[in-house]
DNA sequence: GCCAGCGTAAAGGTCAGACACTTGAGGGTC
DNA sequence: GACCCTCAAGTGTCTGACCTTTACGCTGGC
């Protein structure tokens, strides 16, 4: 373990070395951590509303600023949200997919932005999730969610390479979607959102787009016959074309994290 | 742009989708929204200095709470450090694997308390990830990463369950490190620290742990031999075992956070 | 009896200013 | 050169005030 920084999560060390690093957290932290727990442990209920603000720093001997400051950390976490006018207040947010989505597209694009995981890796997590998706798509798939399925596809000939884009996207969630598990969609969707906005979408060819089209279509024909191995050799192979599009692309444009080309 | 958390908010209300929200931000928001942008941007590159809490309130014409505010919720997102004495400041945070795992732990453990997610989803997840790592590792295995799996093994006889518990999450994440994809890592560790969580290490029963502690041998001797077929089949024996020791478990005791689910 | 309109008050949002605490840097002392 | 002391920049915390939002309830007219 390299941790050169040992800021926050300082543990707690022997007693009877005395020296004079304070590792007291500040008193927000303090707060919020205490806040987090009663939430993690469920003695917050979901919905319940916590004390008002005043009350909180009554009860936690510190001002409101500071109370709020805690507030500002889990609220930003998703832990709670805070309304406000009368019967407002901070309530335990209820847990969401969305949130933990949109929390993983950023911070996986800040990962990838900094090479902390490569594109190569993150296509590499798509396969191994979106293939199976694809297989249980087809051995779950309800009426209901072929439907959707399809719908994703119903768009047509399309101009707008960006719109095209946003209908691929669309179709690769219903595939998570129609896997039936949820977390899959949560793990995938954002990695899908990642390659998205690194390989702006005007740099793709409208050839690749037709034959993507055309992979999606196969691979929605699979499902809705129930062939689960096809639609998973389907997909796979629907993953490798994407993968050599973005290397072709990479190998273009460099690492450049959002080529603003002006002309 | 994701300013949208009001309308997010909503709807995971699960009321109706439509209500008359206010639109219009807090200012901390506002101002915690415009700093995200620079720094997802990369205007702010990493370990770059912000201005001063005074200096920013002036500049963004809001108080120096305010700013606080919305540094405190940039920084539970580990997209900001402040370091206190001369020379202090707030940095823009280098993006690091750990603080996902760390927030995508406490979050999937909220889902799966919310029954947002099931526990068969995660065991599903798992091995969608798993297996393949397992294949990877026997694929790319070099001898560094292949001593650290097989140092997750020497532990030996174990009498302490909770130990035991803890060797087997080492071999896990051994695994997904030896596959060379670090993403992998960042998703799967933390699925497997929720399983934990949820199923206290007690309740597993001692004749179990020597079957999953030979389990993890084999596919070691697999991975060393660079048999990714063997690797992979014998993960998802494993898993499947593991799977229905879960079920055994969650028959007998269920957890008790759910207990009110329809059945 | 019902609905519209208004007032009210609770609670979050924002502000200004002050002081305490931390910590590196620079200078002085031995 | 090593040590200590002081200083200053910047975050951490507090106080207390005022603004803004908004559900609830009262009032009055139909």
């Amino acid at each position: 373990m390299q941790t050169e920084d040992v800021s926050a999560h300082s543990e707690a060390l022997g007693e009877q070395s005395g020296l004079p690093v304070s590792r007291v957290l500040p008193a927000y932290q303090q707060v919020a951590n205490q806040l987090q727990e009663l939430i993690m442990k469920g003695t917050l209920a979901v919905g319940e509303r916590l004390p008002a603000e005043g009350e909180m720093a009554l009860q936690f001997g510190v001002s409101r600023s500071t109370v709020r400051e805690a507030l500002r950390g889990l609220s930003s976490q998703s832990l709670v949200l805070t309304k406000r006018g009368v019967n407002g207040g901070t309530f335990v947010a209820e847990p969401s997919a969305e949130h933990v989505q949109t929390y993983l597209e950023t911070t996986i694009g800040l990962l990838s932005g900094a090479d902390v995981v490569s594109v190569d890796e993150i296509l590499e997590a798509r396969e191994l999730i979106e293939v199976p998706s694809a297989r249980l798509a087809a051995l779950r798939g309800d009426e209901d969610r072929l439907q959707r399925l399809k719908a994703t596809l119903d768009t047509g000939a399309e101009v707008d390479l960006a719109a095209d884009f946003e209908g691929h996207k669309d179709f690769h969630v219903a595939i998570m979607e129609a896997s039936g598990n949820r977390l899959l969609e949560v793990i995938a969707r954002p990695m899908f959102s990642v390659l998205r906005t690194r390989f702006v979408r005007d740099r793709a060819s409208p050839e690749l787009g037709a034959a993507v089209d055309g992979d999606h279509h196969d691979i929605c024909d699979a499902i809705a016959a129930g062939d689960a191995e096809r639609a998973a050799k389907l997909m796979h192979n629907h993953l490798e074309r994407l993968r050599s599009m973005y290397e072709r692309i990479d190998r273009v444009a460099p690492p450049e994290i959002d080529a603003e080309s002006a002309g």
